[in-house]
DNA sequence: CGGTGGGTTGAATGAAGTCAATTGTGGTGG
DNA sequence: CCACCACAATTGACTTCATTCAACCCACCG
């Protein structure tokens, strides 16, 4: 659906400051570094679990295709999701040094990963191991970006800060930068901002009634770019 | 001053999920793998930056003693602590795939720290990589779980999980479970749980009426480690 | 078609924030 | 030694933003 979007699209500045992943000069992605290996592929589909905490942790997941998401449970059974992932993303990274996971990974809809054999890759592969660091350490700038935008942020602006973090990850995919299909519910967004869902859908509604987004269900347009930048910087 | 009230401690169990760090069974803590290492050390004062956000990142730092803050701030002024650091932690290991630190690292009192040259010990130190692998795992799942905390519990909640994450942690160095000094402000404390320093206050104030904790300034003890077990739980 | 899950909207409530005044503490210098 | 100052912490009164609870709508699918 939003594949058909496809397009050429300019640089764009992220309201985090997590610094992209991967694709830094003369670095090559990781995608391109495993293309070569005849690595298993494995299909999801909506809602499936790629993996769950507390199972035996066999491989890396790279995204080959599709959206996930990673979520945490408590004992008592609170949950948070602790990213969406798309495409060149790794899963499973957050517990390299553990025999078990420790989150669940979950397809937003239909995806594709590839299975990494860690160990073998790991001293067989040269650079593998630089990459994989370079992933955890970037997964900690971003988780801590995050942290900020949702301690100190206004629920408006936490919304808008998604949209325009999606809207330069799906750019650097090569997707439209203004045309975003969200891959899971209101619920699931209001869990990531620590708000409600009623929350999410009233700022939704807000934004759109102020001209700033087009929104129909999942689809959101991004209509005014720097009326979205403006409610970042507190020019209400 | 806390320094004199080292015992030996029993383990207790920690309210968040982030499995420690180090001292798993038959892994080397990292300060055993460096102590015989010449390394630079430095003292540091309250206060004193070990680094900044922006500059040069030249080497990984171990903490020998004190305590610290690493902190984000923004381009527009937000600050966020990002977590409080103590004996056996690696300042820097976020940066380590940059040329340039991302956050600033500050020492909350007295403190010394060891310089770790990384270059020449990733490859020259065997077991090194590894360690440093799972610092950085670890601090992302140590990062999920205070996400999880922040977005799912009340002020109170966070609080006392925070006080009996502190009190588990020092356990683990020697220190007394029971007797802790909070070596930062109760701006610095608010500002990490996403609370106003008020709201930290009041918290503890009521704490201490319902007998759960005594406060004196930064010095709280622990009374009623089972109350506050049930404060966590809902159990009014 | 009827049902079910996701989404929207309204009204009332409440937990934490804001603003402000006061107290306590430790350091400094007269 | 004491007076003073700057800063940290406490407490109170009031406000507010987001939550809660509820009703309703809508799209999709068996």
């Amino acid at each position: 659906m939003l594949d058909s979007t496809l397009v050429r699209a300019k640089p764009a500045l992220s309201p985090l400051a997590w610094s992209g992943n991967a694709h830094h000069a003369g670095c090559p992605s990781l995608e391109a570094l495993l293309r070569d290996l005849p690595l298993q592929r494995r299909h999801l589909r909506a809602r499936q679990h790629v993996f769950r905490a507390g199972q035996p942790r066999q491989f890396l997941y790279l995204i080959h295709a599709g959206f996930f998401k990673t979520s945490l449970i408590s004992e008592d059974g609170r949950e948070k999701i602790t990213g969406f992932r798309m495409r060149g993303d790794l899963l499973g990274v957050d517990a390299i040094d553990l025999p078990r996971h420790a989150c669940d990974a979950i397809a937003l809809d239909v995806g594709e990963v590839w299975e990494i054999p860690v160990a073998e890759v790991q001293d067989g592969l040269p650079g593998f191991q630089e990459r994989l660091t370079a992933v955890l350490a970037n997964e900690i700038r971003r988780d801590w970006s995050w942290m900020l935008a949702l301690g100190t942020l206004t629920a408006e602006q936490r919304v808008v800060t998604f949209l325009l973090d999606l809207s330069a990850q799906l750019e650097r995919l090569g997707f439209s930068a203004s045309r975003l299909l969200l891959r899971m519910s209101r619920a699931d967004l209001g869990n990531f901002l620590s708000l409600q869902l009623e929350t999410v859908t009233r700022v939704l509604s807000r934004l759109q009634a102020n001209g700033l987004i087009d929104v129909v269900r999942r689809e959101i347009r991004i209509a005014d770019r720097a009326g979205l930048h403006a409610l970042l910087a507190g020019v209400n």
